[in-house]
DNA sequence: AATGAATGAGATTTCATTCAT
DNA sequence: GATGAATGAAATCTCATTCAT
């Protein structure tokens, strides 16, 4: 590859390349608390660091920053996700173990658990968001657990049910638990166990899911 | 003593009783919409069918609107359906069955099925209110199906599991279809049926807690 | 006289009569406490015992309300005082010992002790006023004593000095006593004794009056 | 190290730091004019050469404005004032003829004189204000008079008063004098001359304060 | 005559955005 | 590239005034 001479990179050059970036985390959780119109330039600006003004170098306008937001997380983990379980060979019970314990991994610590929150809150501000959301995300996390299901069903592994809701099903807890971490946790000190939560939900869930006369 | 007409209530008299609902219902709506910040005193008047001022009639600031709102409808269904599932004899199922259905119901058609969101959108910027709901909505209805479902363990309807847990997975269904109404299904013409869902959501999780040996 | 049948005055047809007065002198305290922007027409209706709407009954608006009051307690007192001046035949001792006793007392115990400080207050709001009482009040009174002043002199009781300062001088103690009722009173509990002030006030001022070789 | 010029000080640096007191002085002009309640945060902002929105980057809020402006002036000319008044060795004539001086040509020329009507026209919307200038202004100017009076009459110089009555008489036509100026100046053209005024003042208080057996 | 619910103009205050330095 | 002082549009809130009862 031809970068021949890859700069020195002086440390603030460093810096305005990681610019938007740390101005986005900083968007992220400020947006997640206090709502896009509660939320103040300054207080996205200070908690990346800079003033006002910096953030219009790369931003045009609060709600440029918002959308960039949005956009931001989208598809990262989400679309191979999808592009593996296409693929994917093994039992509906391997694949959701193995997806939920990532998933429970990111709620448990991740920051991006917000995200969810943002778009909630905002929808009706931004339905433009709502719906890049839900072909985006929804549609296609919807979409992947939908054949993952159906797949099941053929097999033999999950009983006769409609795929598109029990994928719903197989969310809904994924989606409290977000909510719980966004909403209610920050308000009290008891831990919540998310891991632990949706491991039972996927032994009940799969449970549920079995075939009629099935031997256990 | 004559008095033969309930009372004079010169008719501004009876509108005055009925304005601060009257405000609250046009609050609910545009709350929902915009959240607390970007909604307008004036958008929620002219929903109301009043001015500006008349709401400074009936509450002293734009932010006591919204906590009158977010605990006017609080304890009612809930409450008695607490104190109902405490001397409630019946199965689990039929318990369940009944509650999902008048849940169910609500969310399809209700008007404060967008209350939550509401929680949800301003949790950070009222944090009281946050934990208001948590202590009166949210504990008090896990608490109660808790309940429930230790009660059915007992009985051995239900297999040995965590109930506080099971309480939640119970409801995740219900807040990811309220989530659903509020968020998504504004942006998308494709109906949901959301009685169906929770009905299949029933049907899986009390599948998921038979007890292990038991015969169908 | 001829009030053949005066009428049987029932009793809330005497209250109508007296409404517009009641009301004025509810202004004055309301004026004198906040001044004309900060008094609220609630307030002056409350304390008059009427509802807002009523004062529309009797006065136009606000601001005919102020003016009346200001124009109202102007020239009673005063203008027989200057009246009775021009004719007195007594000393100038005499002259201002019984006159600065009422006024003493007046400030000691009136209601409309306050209504200077009103005029002042307001005077960059209503200059139409200050003019008034200018004209009115001011340079009526300091005619009246610019008179006895200059009698005082011809007749020998008074040295040579400029009459109409030492009208101005006569009158600054009665000035600063009624600021002090109605500004610096209020915030304290020490009492103060107006008359006595102005009556060393008043000796003071004549021995420094006196002609020069006076005996005494 | 090389710190030729004494700092960037960019000019705008310097317009920051002046800032607070051009607003105040903008201030003091409005609310002698109008009273707090009729003065508009763009009346003062236009008059300072800004507009309503930097009052707030240097005051929390119109209240405070008010409040520093009541705050700025006091203590200044006062209170050295009345230190050199303890220490004062010369005659009562010679101080208090040196200190109406100052004062008169205060009066006549300077902007603080109406800094006392603001107090006056607001003591009742702001009592903690009208207690804050008893307490550091009032107090202070009558008990360094006070003082001066003792002192006199231990000398011999003054007769037998009481002595805090007559600081209040001393003070009487500087007060009458400011409100002159603040409230009747304004609405004529008429001069009035207040060194002359305050020097007639000087010499009839003084031969009336004379010691009674006393040789001219 | 009196009420008091309703109005809406006008004030304070906030904050996204601009721009000289 | 970064700053932060300044702007001004837009929101909340107050209250004099109106008017149906």
């Amino acid at each position: 590859m031809s970068v021949p001479h890859e700069k020195p990179a002086r440390s603030w050059s460093r810096r305005k390349q990681a610019r938007p970036g740390e101005i986005l985390d900083a968007a992220l959780t400020v947006f997640a608390e206090k709502g896009f119109a509660a939320a103040r330039m300054e207080d996205i600006a200070a908690r990346a660091g800079v003033t006002k003004g910096t953030i219009y170098l790369y931003f045009p306008s609060k709600e440029e920053v918002f959308k960039s937001l949005a956009r931001k997380h989208v598809g990262d983990t989400l679309v191979n996700a999808a592009e593996q379980a296409r693929q994917y060979e093994g039992s509906v019970r391997e694949f959701l173990t193995i997806l939920l314990t990532v998933v429970g991994n990111k709620i448990q610590h991740g920051e991006v658990a917000v995200l969810p929150k943002i778009i909630i809150a905002e929808s009706g501000n931004f339905p433009e968001l709502a719906r890049f959301w839900r072909t985006e995300v929804i549609d296609k996390a919807l979409g992947m657990l939908t054949g993952v299901i159906a797949k099941g069903i053929e097999r033999g592994e999950v009983r006769q049910v409609p795929a598109e809701y029990v994928a719903r099903l197989c969310v809904a807890p994924v989606v409290m638990s977000i909510i719980w971490r966004t909403v209610i946790a920050p308000t009290d000190a008891v831990p919540f166990d998310y891991q632990k939560f949706l491991s039972l939900h996927l032994d009940v869930l799969l449970k549920g899911l079995e075939p009629e006369g099935r031997k256990p």
